[in-house]
DNA sequence: CGATGGTGAGTGAGTGTTCACCCACCTGTC
DNA sequence: GACAGGTGGGTGAACACTCACTCACCATCG
């Protein structure tokens, strides 16, 4: 309990954060194996090293534990997604799109199983929807809209292009690779979802999205 | 086993069957309303009009009503998807993805609850899959690119492009557009989720798949 | 024909288990 | 000695599932 950064060292977590920070660890390493549904306070406080009455000094229920792991622990992707626009111009397009794509996966991958209690039950999805004033997930691609709207203007993106649809098709291309990759975890037809496979699969995305599909006659 | 329509005539459907249907559209329609988690077998009980005994007559176990209700109440997207090989150089290419979109979009809307609680336990999920031989959420894109390919070897559409990736923005499009649609469902952004705006969805999102997004000269 | 027994559908009242959550109490530190 | 942090033990509620039983129906047979 006396806590000197001896073990972290790099962290002065005293007693109270340190508790709070391994009970959102212990919480984001559950849901991530056994589940949302097999996160259970008993679990989560096993794990955490600490009683179950522990985690109630801590936060108001289960819910806000679920609330701070996707606010504290996940990615920041729509942060980094904004802050695209800024950068039209310089690097490449093609650059630009695939490292959307190398941070978008892993982030939907680790987001869904969490997402995915939301959705099988309205309520906490309502709940948890009113505390993502600015970070909903249609921002994601909305941002990504506005930084090809930013090259559009350069003449780096051809102008006929709708720069919404041509958003939603990347963010939409990693989110439904994310969920194939959580689906067939471990299983089914995996060589084609395995991590290393990330570049490959960013590298054809962007070039599909880049290219024309229409032949030049049709 | 002897079946005449004696009392209701017109309803195909007798004392079993009937039962068995009125179950699985009662865990359908809980699943849609108060969500995966809510639907218990208490509440799909008195849904139904029958016991919670009752249940038991017709499905092993509560887990095997939802497996059901994917199965049976679920449109056919994977199959409807198959058949537009055969459809390779017959109407536009541009009329069959949008037929996709407009087909797929509402049916990943209708599964993105169930589905949800499958992410939310891998257990359940690595059961699902198990039942999933040929219909799994991965030969929806695989057989839009079976398609593409056909198109591709009639000369309709380019043949530098990458039949898999394209499909894979399609589809991937679809899917996260139904999952938008039913995060914000009554809430937040709606104007732009409302079903009426699926057909400008999709030929937005096929216009944009279509198109050439670079630019002649970068 | 009418008694007998088998059968599938259905039920009310439970079962054991698990869950989130909490109370009374302890303990080290300012 | 006040108090934040932490605990063991417990609580009621909810859950999926089971049990002993009823009832309607039907085939068989004396």
């Amino acid at each position: 309990m006396t806590n000197e950064g001896t073990r972290e060292g790099v962290e002065p977590l005293t007693g109270a954060a340190l508790t709070r920070a391994r009970v959102l660890d212990a919480a984001a390493r559950l849901i991530g194996t056994v589940g949302l549904v097999r996160a259970t306070t008993k679990q989560i406080a096993r794990e955490a090293g600490c009683s179950e009455a522990a985690l109630y000094k801590h936060f108001r229920d289960k819910e806000e534990i679920f609330v701070r792991v996707l606010r504290e622990r996940a990615p920041r992707l729509a942060a980094a997604v904004a802050e695209l626009p800024e950068r039209a111009g310089q690097g490449t397009v093609r650059e630009h799109l695939e490292a959307v794509v190398v941070v978008a996966v892993p982030f939907y991958r680790q987001s869904f199983p969490m997402a995915g209690g939301l959705l099988a039950s309205p309520e906490l999805l309502a709940a948890h929807r009113r505390k993502l004033d600015k970070a909903g997930p249609h921002h994601v691609s909305s941002h990504l809209a506005d930084y090809l709207r930013a090259e559009q203007q350069l003449g780096r993106v051809a102008a006929d292009v709708d720069p919404d649809a041509a958003a939603m098709l990347l963010i939409g291309a990693c989110f439904h690779r994310a969920f194939l990759e959580v689906f067939y975890a471990g299983e089914g037809p995996a060589e084609a979802f395995r991590p290393a496979a990330l570049d490959e699969f960013a590298h054809a995305t962007v070039r599909a999205l880049l290219g024309a599909i229409q032949a030049p006659e049709a």
